[in-house]
DNA sequence: AATATTAATGTAAACGGTTTCAAATTCAGT
DNA sequence: ACTGAATTTGAAACCGTTTACATTAATATT
């Protein structure tokens, strides 16, 4: 069903029946009616294809998401966000994964250009600096979420990872823990060095100095935090407490604990970065750095709606903040009369 | 870029350019390289919604894929596999969230249309029959994962529901159960159905009468999960185990279970149908059924590849075995020199 | 060398909309 | 009733590809 069958059938022209269908232009009330009519007594549906070649890209009605791991709970719930508010806006989402790949990355972010969004919002991998800082410039709308590249002029929406990080190893001190051992993500992202950095400054201003062996790398997958954990847990003097920097490390931390009997927060204390549905329901329950995901997701979102309808407006940079939520695994032995 | 000024500046017709990015025709070895260095010389890029405007549907590139939770790690997984096989097809996918809501979920649809996309991946919602109905009678390239719509001509990839909560069930009974309580999913749907036979088939089997006030509906969201719990906890005699028929749910049993100080398995027995990372980090470790995500997936993907280079082969039902992961939450107080 | 065959390329239509510009119609004011 | 302005409508160009068909160039056949 072509707008012209249409326009044949109702007597009038194309024209009309695109003008009718968008109501930019007024068409008479009878006449308005009749194409109506027509339109669906045929069940006419838009080709939006044939349309999005002659809109203006900002039109197109539809955008990319490129994340890193759609399985991933936190990004789940980025994507969660994100798709909220783009339905509200008629939008439709274009998804990819790129498993922290930068070639994957690349060649989504082609097929994307290539299908002519309106704009994209990306979980940028390490790599593509070059690239995507070549889209930007060209005026391209993206928005970057949760990790941000250095000296890119554009919009980005992050939690204070720093500050998150910073909060939940000041707790492990707090709690009377010296010893504390961090699994970071994968390197190079900005979200684990600022993570990293929040570390370094808790302890430096409780003058705990920081050592080597404690620091280890999970690359944000579970069989990785697992593995940290596991050289962690085999030093000769292993650390009281462990900061794991993203919920899939985590989760390999409390089975590599659990294999080998250990106690939380007894025999070692844990507190968890990003807090997800499960945390609440583990033994004990587990302290984490809340980050926002679905929220992310929403302010990501609203974003690239704002620049798209408005393309010169200068860049800004969201950040949302992280809240500690405090449960029971990172109580210290010898202060175990403090609260948790 | 377009392949207008390309074929000008080479010095050739578009056509000729459009011949040597497709390798559809041979064209002279020295055209073909001369445009080929001007293609990128100039970064010519493919716009792929010209593209698809004069090839066939089933070569358009794209093609979409609905789902109910992107936030509930298995339909997340479910993504992933379908995601993996488009990838490995040059294919990018339009991923949409209906909530279970079938107003969503028709929007959708018309939205994936209206995009010429070549076909859809869709888990149903309950609703919707008709309209489906009409668009794979209409020949359109679609399967249904997860969950089917009954005398419907169609190619589908479900799991063994039935069997798979059978096996759940019947080990509850094994380990000396007999009053056992169901949470189920969403009213409706098959597999909430094919599930609760499941369950209704190993009671019968063992002489077990069935009791209505043990069977709960959770809707397959954890604050459903929670409040059957709730229900079911408070009845005058509580069973003394429970099958929960999802994750999310799950998670909500536990928390309650948390809550009241009661412990599994002694108080109360649990057994999970969908196997999530988490389970294994439970204390205890929670026994539940597994269903493969990534391959209902993948399944779903490769069939509607399939049908995309065949239009008219017959349809297939693909049935993917659950596998029961037993764990120890559902051992019983009277049997407990037993396996779990 | 002339002709027949085959290979390489070009021309132009088509896909299904939107939009500019011009024409036709309606309406108001005198 | 006539003119000018305002409103509605239509004709046609255009977006960037692919492809059927026509044409030209190259090669083979005699």
């Amino acid at each position: 069903m072509s707008i012209k069958k249409i326009a044949k059938v109702a007597g009038v022209s194309t024209a009309t029946v695109s003008r009718v269908l968008n109501g930019s232009v007024k068409v008479q009330q009878k006449t308005a009616e009749r194409v109506l009519e027509v339109v669906d007594e045929m069940n006419y549906q838009l080709n939006n294809v044939a349309r999005r070649m002659k809109v203006k890209a900002s039109d197109s009605l539809i955008f990319g998401l490129i994340i890193t791991d759609i399985g991933n709970p936190f990004f789940a719930n980025v994507a969660r966000g994100v798709e909220e508010v783009a339905f509200k806006n008629k939008h439709v989402m274009l998804i990819c994964n790129t498993n922290e790949s930068p070639e994957k990355e690349k060649f989504f972010l082609n097929s994307m250009l290539s299908e002519k969004v309106s704009g994209i919002i990306i979980v940028p991998t390490a790599g593509n600096d070059k690239y995507l800082n070549k889209l930007v410039s060209n005026g391209f709308p993206m928005v970057m979420v949760d990790r941000r590249h250095k000296n890119l002029n554009i919009d980005t929406v992050s939690i204070n990872n720093e500050s998150g990080a910073y909060q939940a190893v000041k707790r492990l001190i707090n709690n009377g823990h010296k010893r504390i051992g961090i699994i970071n993500g994968v390197k190079g992202l900005s979200n684990t060095e600022e993570r990293f950095e929040g570390y370094k400054k808790a302890l430096k201003e409780a003058d705990i100095p920081i050592s080597k062996e404690l620091i280890t790398y999970g690359n944000y997958i579970e069989s990785g935090g697992r593995e940290a954990m596991r050289t962690i847990l085999s030093l000769k003097e292993p650390p009281t407490a462990v900061f794991s920097t993203n919920n899939l490390m985590t989760l390999g931390c409390i089975k590599e604990i659990h294999l080998r009997n250990l106690l939380i927060p007894d025999d070692i204390a844990l507190i968890g970065f990003d807090d997800s549905n499960w945390a609440e329901a583990m033994v004990p329950p587990l302290t984490t750095v809340k980050q926002a995901g679905y929220e992310l997701g929403v302010n990501a979102a609203e974003l690239l709606f704002k620049r798209l309808s408005n393309k010169n407006a200068s860049t800004v940079n969201v950040v949302l903040n992280t809240e500690l939520v405090i449960r029971e695994s990172c109580k210290s032995k010898n202060l175990s009369m403090h609260s948790t």
